[in-house]
DNA sequence: AACAAAGTAGTACACTTGTACTAATCAAAA
DNA sequence: TTTTGATTAGTACAAGTGTACTACTTTGTT
């Protein structure tokens, strides 16, 4: 890609990150990137193209994320989980600007949605695996791992969203948080083995 | 409160609800409430005036949820977070929004972080008391039932906004859909005789 | 009835925004 | 060296925004 064309990304998911999208103006980004608002939009036609681009590459990382084969495939479930939310984090402002985002561009929407689908697919085929290796016990509920899955999805997505609210800033913290709170989530759902496992990979005080 | 205040926020909630906060200017209001923008102005000074208000209104409602007490706790804790989130729904804007809204109202930020904090110090005490009832098991993990907390609060912070990203629209169906995963994440942490009482309460097909 | 206060409408202004447009500069190929 | 196309800067404009301001109308009190 273009030198130029890259800072102005760059700069952009900076600010982004920063004050969201909307506090963002065209002038903001290019005299950030040190260039013109012309050179900018000889770039960039339209606003919504390095919005665009920005979440493309948001998810090619995403799609990058190697299942990490170790032999302890909970500690690769746990894994996946990590990897995602730290990329997430690197583009958080898509996160905390979420709706206004969806409302604005109907590609991204759909191109997500599709992406939640096969998430959530991985996700149950890891879940199904899982139980066959005894690690977590079978549905007890109609539905149940969906739910789970469900509950997971909102709270990646919006995780950062909910920091934000309590505190000043976001930090890198936050990833670490996530890892807590998702794995805790899990945990009623292992056997006796797969609580073995758990408490080996956090060195979890079991009470 | 005036009537032609009464009118304004009663229009001005429709519109952030429809389309969210940032697309409705003074002008679309004061149209959409048959008055003029002077007249609107007048009502309220700033623009903002109008959102703190929606929001204390909120505050108010969620407020006045009582505890329903049925001899059943369980039941009365499931029914106040159904309650609560019926009346988010009302007020969804705020939710659909809140990043863009705790950005700019401090005073509404710094508000919902105690309210939080309470709502999370009477969840804790529920759990207390379901556990005393033998409902709910003890924990085993440290800081197990904080975890749930948290993950219930993101999840009925931003449920809708999840909900949003992967439709068009937003129902009241959206509600029924919350109460069932929310009584699902809580059913891996109920005793025997907690999920006789679940099983009784849904008719939950038990596999 | 008179009058003060509250309510309402309409206009105007200053500011920001995205973006269209033109001219200048640069790079590279012929 | 010339020339062509890509890149950059700068300016200008139209649209929309919040809000200040003025004048008119209604309401209620004395």
């Amino acid at each position: 890609m273009n030198n130029t064309k890259q800072k102005i990304i760059q700069h952009s998911l900076v600010l982004f990150n920063e004050n969201g999208i909307s506090k963002a103006s065209l002038r903001d980004i290019a005299k950030q990137a040190d260039i013109s608002v012309g050179n900018l939009q000889y770039h960039f036609k339209k606003r919504e193209d390095i919005v665009e681009l920005l979440y493309f590459e948001l998810v090619d990382k995403l799609d990058n994320i190697t299942a990490l084969k170790t032999d302890d495939i909970l500690k690769s479930f746990i894994n996946i989980g990590s990897e995602s939310i730290t990329i997430f984090y690197d583009y958080r402002f898509f996160f905390l600007d979420f709706i206004s985002i969806i409302r604005q561009h109907d590609k991204i929407k759909n191109h997500y949605s599709e992406l939640s689908k096969h998430r959530k697919d991985s996700f149950l085929e890891m879940i199904d695996m899982l139980i066959d290796h005894g690690l977590f016990r079978k549905e007890e509920l109609k539905g149940e791992y969906q739910s789970v899955y469900k509950r997971i999805e909102v709270i990646s997505n919006f995780w950062f969203s909910s920091i934000l609210i309590q505190s000043k800033t976001l930090s890198k913290k936050a990833i670490d948080d996530y890892s807590l709170v998702i794995s805790q989530s899990v945990y009623p759902y292992l056997t006796e083995e797969g609580r073995v496992h758990y408490k080996r990979m956090f060195n979890e005080q079991v009470l």
